[in-house]
DNA sequence: CCTTGACCTTCCCATGATGGGAAGCCCCAA
DNA sequence: TTGGGGCTTCCCATCATGGGAAGGTCAAGG
């Protein structure tokens, strides 16, 4: 029924990704070219708009554009096993745990050190003494 | 004693920052411009190598270098109150918090699926399901 | 003295995903 | 016909980092 045909701005607007994003996605390879009308806007399926939220929602999970190709073509490949999606989205998920873990080491490491530091108008400072003199100071 | 004047290339070395990122943090304006040779090579004094090795440990730490460069300037300022150092620090403490939550969200919402998903040569995928239809199918 | 090789210099380009903005064309409604 | 909004392409910026080219410099050894 709604296979109308969109522009740009309207596909952003349904489908959250902006018109920047979708234009450089296509410059990319990550989507087919879009229809053109004879004026020369790119035109939007309903099928492209599907394929669009696909992608926003594969980003707001973190993925990179790099695996959303990858996912994109599992999608589209009716015969494909679950094992190679699974296989990716675990990729990513040790990539995810990876990146917390050093974040998490970070942040530890700062609130130690913030907690040592009284935090008044003097001027010592266990925070500035650590980057100073590094890890193995004191 | 140690005060000897070294080159770009041992400064690398000995601070752990690349030539390149060296160069760059002058540049910028992050640190100083460096003292030159006759020739133009760069020359770095044993305070320079300090200034090095701070800011490497502040971006081992997550720090911006819009960040680091305000904490270089508490480090430099020997009448700072350690409280303007410990409010850096928290604010960044925060910003890894939120970031890790970001990610900690991702990576729950891609296990949850991945356990949904039997992962065999069968093309069935709630994964790609999510994916194609956004959270509220189903 | 000259060569060789390691090192230094600057300059340009690329990353990944995104936004900003300019110049110019197009379309619809008044 | 005019005006405003939307579309096009093209260029630039972000943030921190690396790669590489073209050319100058330095120290060691023949």
């Amino acid at each position: 029924m709604s296979a109308a045909s969109v522009t740009i701005g309207e596909a952003a607007r349904a489908t959250g990704v902006s018109a920047k994003m979708i234009r450089y996605y296509e410059e990319t390879g990550l989507l087919g070219p879009a229809g053109r009308t004879a004026a020369g806007y790119r035109v939007y399926s309903e099928g492209d708009l599907h394929a669009l939220r696909f992608v926003r929602r594969a980003r707001d999970l973190g993925f990179s554009m790099r695996e959303i190709a990858d996912l994109l073509a599992l999608w589209q490949d009716r015969s494909r096993a679950s094992a190679a999606v699974k296989a990716v989205a675990l990729d990513h998920v040790a990539d995810l745990r990876r990146r917390i873990g050093e974040l998490e080491a970070m942040a530890r490491t700062l609130e130690h050190l913030a907690e040592r530091c009284c935090g008044d108008e003097r001027p010592d400072c266990p925070i500035l003494d650590d980057l100073a003199g590094g890890p193995n100071t004191g």
